[in-house]
DNA sequence: AATGAATGAGAATTCATTCAT
DNA sequence: CATGAATGAATTCTCATTCAT
């Protein structure tokens, strides 16, 4: 998807990664913008002109670490929805898992969500489709759960992507929750809302 | 709270209220950091060097739009909070009004969600002061709910919370929503999830 | 023609002219590529930044330098063409005077030849257009002289041609001769050249 | 001439002219300054590294391009030049010859004449050099001629010159001469003048 | 109060050249 | 001999901010 100057795929993919993190660090500070090709060279032990053998311009770096979380939480949300078979156990424990995911990474989270905007079309499209692929997951999850009898959703579509926007709420607005309530405890109450808004006793 | 140079106290409202609306109009477009002083200053019809008698920085014309956006969903909340006398209603009635206007303000609110990290300390504490304000007078109607014994609610201040992050979905994941399904229809589920999680018969 | 920020014209054209002469300066020793803007800047006492209030890019003061010496070999010929009537003096007055310029201007000359080619499209055309009609009059004059019966001269077009090229030697090759030769003798021997080719008693 | 790290000699000249072949494709379409070592690395194909195992810097493969060139043109001078032995026969062959080396050789002898102010001095005098070899054995035919009564021509030292630049009419001009001319019939007009130059009936 | 010309620090990006393998 | 990854100085251009008028 970057291209790359170099001919090692290995090494590509090596150095990208490496990237990445030295990108991430600086950016949760400062942000996209904000934030210099040589401070993010200088963050990943890479000299200037070797960055740009790995990359062709500022924007892929900001893909690349898009990719990088994304990848993270698909892992996360792939490895958890299988673990069961009932349909109310499947989504408690995805949606537990996807939580408790969401408060270690507060800081990623919250950065593709401030900062997708600054990805060209090409990556902003691919980022989305994403998105949706994860939306379409817990839809059909949902949707298995009506099937059974054990969930009342009118509207599967819309409420598979509220369940993804509550997701996040712990890094967009944690700044004024976490302070005084205790992160098992929030999750407590989200996951219990989910249930109630899927009618679930 | 932003400092000018100049003496007339109406004529700052006048020209500050002008620059937040030609600002408003380059940064929906192009983000905050993307827009130059030069594009606000033909955008608003106030010469560079004019601006620069009502604002300090760059950051300052940030602030002015963050507080233009900001009073204008506190009115909405604050005309709309007390037309009724039920918690039961007087939530219904606040939390639609609310939708709607998250449907108007779309990409005002998204740009409040995505920029306000580029304020400096200052004014991000102003702003998230009063959000939390914001927060707080759901949080109070919740309360008296519980107290009437119409809501069922262990903790008001996390669920607040939740509804208020709730509010922000069409602005921000409306691009995945509204193009299958109405404005309306979301905003039903919306609010009968709130009611749910409230246990409102 | 070259776009600039600055909205009084008459600041425009004096601050163009203004570059135009520090960039040549810069230029002829260095030619136009490895000339940098800084050194520029430098040189027409210009800053960096107020430069590019008047120009947009670097391509745009090879085109103002490219201009300003072609306005000075137009300015010549036309005010030397009409100086007499009789087509052999006409044509003998118009080589000399610009064959004077062409010693005056070698370097500016030269510059024209080795860098147009550096132009972007837009601008090259204009400056061939330029040559394209500097050629024309010469082609309308050796026509005249046809028509009279002084010239003989099958092929005009080529052959105005010809002397316009013909023209440049002094810039382009002087090296080679104006050491051993004066500049008065070749231009001697290059009017007879072209009046002997155009069967000139 | 040019410095290399290895030490097979015939390897050199193999590479050498390798590298120009490649070098000159790349640098008719973009020019010298605008091409880079990496371009002129792909299109001889011989990876970056071993490029600098036979130049020492960037310059060297100007130079190489330019003495390729030169070598081709002095090649048909010599080759042409004593197929006869009337004076007047001897030039009009040869500069046919030549001419239609130029037509074949356009783009190359436009390149010599535009980059050849960028070879640093050393390399420029060889150049220099060559071309006034070149000159020279047209004075010396012109001067044979002289001798035997068949050219008028008082000063062959200058008319050479003026020859020799006028046999890089089409290289130079050719934009605005060929798309309407053929070449005969302006390799015709450029001979014709020569000869009525030198007084030739 | 208003204007807009001037400034220079700093941004992203390129590229000739070196050097370890 | 050959390869190609690594380097960092230098380049063009932008832009927030100041200041003379």
């Amino acid at each position: 998807m970057v291209k790359s100057k170099i001919k090692d795929p290995q090494l590509i993919l090596k150095r990208q990664r490496q990237i990445c993190q030295g990108a991430l660090k600086v950016f949760r500070s400062k942000g996209y913008h904000a934030t210099s090709i040589r401070e993010i060279s200088k963050a990943c032990h890479i000299s200037l002109g070797s960055l740009y053998d790995y990359i062709e311009k500022k924007e892929d770096i900001l893909f690349l670490v898009h990719k990088e979380i994304l990848d993270q939480i698909y892992d996360c949300l792939n490895e958890n929805i299988n673990k069961f078979n009932d349909p109310v156990e499947q989504l408690t424990n995805t949606l537990k898992a996807l939580f408790y995911l969401s408060c270690r990474l507060k800081e990623e989270i919250l950065f593709v969500y401030t900062e997708s905007k600054s990805l060209e079309k090409k990556y902003l499209y691919e980022v989305l489709g994403k998105e949706a692929e994860f939306v379409n997951e817990l839809e059909t999850l949902i949707k298995k759960g009506v099937k059974t009898g054990q969930f009342i959703c009118p509207n599967p579509e819309v409420f598979s992507n509220i369940v993804a926007f509550i997701w996040s709420i712990i890094p967009l607005r944690g700044w004024n929750l976490v302070p005084k309530n205790s992160e098992e405890e929030i999750i407590e109450i989200l996951t219990s809302l989910v249930l109630k808004g899927l009618d679930v006793k």
